[in-house]
DNA sequence: ATTGGCTTGCAAGATTACTTGCATAGCGTT
DNA sequence: AACGCTATGCAAGTAATCTTGCAAGCCAAT
């Protein structure tokens, strides 16, 4: 039984100083995994017998085997990542692949910094009022446009990826209407044509939805939404497309999720809600 | 200054029962930052003063303060994937970024169990020496091959996309001989044309890499360089490309460092190496 | 105002963990 | 064979951590 279980077991019967403690468990269980009866105590000006206390109240022999099992819940066992970023410094070429992993596990424990199920699901909502949905990549995020571009029309969408220059690029944007909505790509620097097309989509009234890097923050215009993360790689540096693919696919799910016509709103797991979907 | 520094810093007056203490960190680095002085000079069948003369030795105060820098290195300060997976069950929808980013960094952190160094070097030397590369990827994976092309094209490769069915499809793979390599990309069942393509490139004498999910080692024929891993998700649900395209950017880092026109042996950090590339 | 119950601090004692002086065993050299 | 040196175990002492009986203070009810 784990430790927040017990603690729901008994929720009725904590104490107020129980109760800080237990926050203080859920808030910090590294911290308090490490620590002693006292450390955990004096954050929040307690003496160390009520965390002891609280421990046999929890249905622990003792304040040891509370610490164990918080230790055991929240310390994890393997964590590759971790190992290599914090003991080694540039790894030799021997480890390119845990090198890479962990860099791409660290810009995703990063990604909920800079956006959050709130942006996902507002932009989710606009695409899914969308008539046509149309996609803007250059360079290689125009790999994730091909990505949710499927995932769109497996999703039943109207898109249209807008591919060439100039005058092609125009055309293809003549149809677009307030019923519209445009999703773009942008990451090392404003693409060319990404203002002239953000300018149409306004003044047609059309929404926009914009997944990008670092350059978020600094498009000109901004978009309607913008969800934008920082990447794995160096600013100046190979960087790789798993941050904005967590994005894109956060988007799609939140989607699938929000759409009316898939009657999701029964479903109760993540699990049961990809399921019907793809 | 980490505890490995100290380690290398001192390696040369190491003794016996030292050494294999040490290698019992580096093994097992949580367990022996959560337990005691104790728990680790056991696990080599020392006592535990021998524990405490190395932490000396390394130049710490005392255990303690050895072990709190063992804490400190190891044992992550946040993890959200951690914290989801071990305290809640599956989320309600309200953590759909968090729950994705969980199952994200859960099937990066075990990549490294079914593709190492060595197969991504093998692979990325195969497609140093071919003349041109054939790209083959159906379904979502198409999104792969839309990178790939780019990061290949951009290192100077010559690269062909083979797209369409049938004849079209046979007329593309005309020009391939014992020169060439194919790229394939195989997720949730083998592609159509995937034999016939695999069994081409066999008789022309063309090297073949194929890049896989949980469905990889059932593929017929099995490719010369096979480099796979099971995707986020479960095996009936929504899947992301998380996994197979950090395995495709290993692939290409791998390749831009093993590429001799780019004097690359000299460089010491994936960092250099990275700001070369691209 | 009084009373009862509960929460929490205090402090003594218990337990656990670690440090260090000393001694022994083992190994290498002469 | 003898000797010297090093590594490591032992055990006593120290330090850290925790537990629990007792008591004080607070709060709610009467």
């Amino acid at each position: 039984m784990s430790v927040l279980e017990r603690v729901k077991d008994v929720a009725d019967s904590l104490t107020p100083a129980e109760q800080l403690l237990i926050k203080q468990v859920i808030a910090s269980p590294r911290d308090i995994a490490l620590g002693t009866a006292s450390d955990l105590a004096h954050r929040i000006g307690v003496h160390e017998a009520t965390a002891s206390r609280l421990a046999k109240k929890l249905g622990y022999p003792n304040y040891a085997g509370f610490r164990a099992a918080i230790q055991e819940e929240f310390i994890v066992r393997t964590d590759p990542a971790t190992r290599v970023r914090n003991t080694l410094q540039q790894t030799s070429t021997a480890g390119l692949l845990t090198d890479l992993v962990g860099r791409e596990m660290e810009a995703l424990a990063g990604l909920e910094s800079y956006v959050d199920d709130g942006k996902i699901i507002a932009a989710a909502r606009v695409l899914l009022k969308a008539r046509r949905i149309y996609i803007f990549a250059r360079g290689n995020a125009e790999a994730l446009a091909v990505l949710i571009d499927r995932r769109l029309r497996r999703m039943g969408r109207d898109t249209v990826v807008l591919e060439g220059e100039g005058r092609d690029l125009a055309e293809q944007v003549l149809g677009m209407s307030a019923s519209d909505s445009i999703v773009g790509f942008a990451f090392r620097r404003q693409p060319t044509h990404y203002g002239p097309l953000m300018n149409h989509a306004r003044s047609v009234g059309a929404a926009s939805v914009v997944i990008s890097g670092s350059v978020g923050p600094s498009l000109v215009p901004a978009a309607d939404h913008l969800l934008f993360a920082p990447r794995a790689g160096s600013q100046d540096a190979f960087q790789t497309l798993t941050v904005p693919m967590a994005i894109c696919n956060g988007l799609v799910l939140s989607m699938a999720k929000e759409d009316p016509k898939a009657s999701l709103q029964h479903l109760e797991t993540l699990g049961q809600l990809i399921d019907t979907f793809d």
